[in-house]
DNA sequence: AGACTTATCTACCACTCGATACAAAAGTTG
DNA sequence: CAACTTTTGTATCGAGTGGTAGATAAGTCT
């Protein structure tokens, strides 16, 4: 048989474009026009690439998710309950405010309403939203068998805390706050978290 | 001179339904043909009325600041910062998973991101937050004035917490979150506020 | 080389978008 | 009643939407 022709666009690179338009226009907001432009591809590529605009939405959104990954893992290797949400909310004062992206986070910014035919993309972030909280959920059930949280403390409430507060500050950074407001935010957050309560009023 | 024919609907029902469209779909999400079948008018009459989409939406924003403001005069008017602190989380749990309206804030949910001719919308949104948010800081300010917050405390930093842990509330509340998890992170993120430090841990 | 498979381009589809022109309708004022 | 002013409904505007048909180009296989 034959092999046909080789895609002429590199996938990933292109996935890389059409996440930054979602991020920063939203899915409603990102039309084709903007999305093939800055993908430098047209749209009969981008449908037999990626199925529908929602499919290449997707797609974005497992390449956003393998991005954040390994940020995931050096922050649920923290090696405390406590440190684990420093580093959490530490690295997202800075990755919501990286130069090199839209203000914010993808998965706050790229639509938590959306038109008519398109119901189903707020429900698709917000499980996307879910995963992280998991995440950080079980690593505090098991710094608790550690004994690292005491048997007072609540992992599920304190995981929706983090995660609530982390999507705040999607919110605070894509009107424009600076990474030190968001370091801020991050630094009281903490003042709620169990341990080295010594440090909780004071401020930078 | 004569006074032209009366208007034959209720602005402010009007306004009322354009603000739970504009609510549960965002600004970009709401079409004019969703807008006029909600407020039970025809296009020109909207544009008699409000000028355009974006004038409609501002119109709906007042209202709803108008509607919130008693609310924020009796979460303004708690006795300590610390409860004022709780009365603004406690109300914002409650009316952000209230059945009457859409789940979530209208500022919040009306846009963070939208489409090409639209770039101010968010900035419409994110500069009306920004005033509860000012409310809160001017309090926190008095209360430190009246000694009832420590010297180290930092109203500005406080007021932003509260506003972050907001916005977060209300991502949280518009993805079907319910309103005991919403009361949770209240309780949660109060830990973060000074006074009343016994209860730190325990959650309901 | 020639058959085969797949990607790419041009052009376009039906549809919806926000917004309006126009004329009929409904009221007030003289 | 008649003159005047404003709103209302119908019908539609041009632009832009997500998505696709069909022909052509660019490769791999035998």
């Amino acid at each position: 048989m034959a092999m046909g022709r080789p895609r002429s666009f590199d996938t990933d690179k292109a996935l890389d474009e059409a996440m930054e338009v979602f991020w920063r226009h939203g899915y409603d907001g990102a039309s084709l026009a903007m999305l093939t432009k800055a993908m430098g591809i047209k749209p009969p590529s981008l449908y037999a690439a990626f199925g529908s605009k929602e499919g290449l939405l997707k797609a974005a959104l497992d390449r956003y998710a393998e991005r954040r990954s390994e940020h995931m893992r050096y922050v649920l290797a923290g090696a405390s309950a406590r440190e684990v949400a420093e580093r959490y909310l530490g690295s997202i004062a800075e990755s919501h405010t990286d130069p090199a992206n839209p203000p914010g986070c993808l998965l706050v910014q790229g639509g938590l309403a959306c038109g008519a035919g398109s119901e189903n993309i707020p429900f698709e972030l917000a499980s996307r939203r879910a995963l992280t909280e998991t995440e950080l959920r079980e690593r505090f059930v098991q710094a608790k068998r550690d004994g690292d949280l005491g048997d007072d403390a609540d992992p599920a409430a304190l995981a929706r805390f983090l995660s609530t507060v982390a999507s705040g500050m999607g919110v605070l950074a894509s009107s424009g706050a600076d990474r030190d407001a968001l370091r801020e935010v991050a630094h009281v957050s903490l003042s709620a978290f169990p341990g080295q309560e010594a440090n909780r009023i004071p401020l930078p």
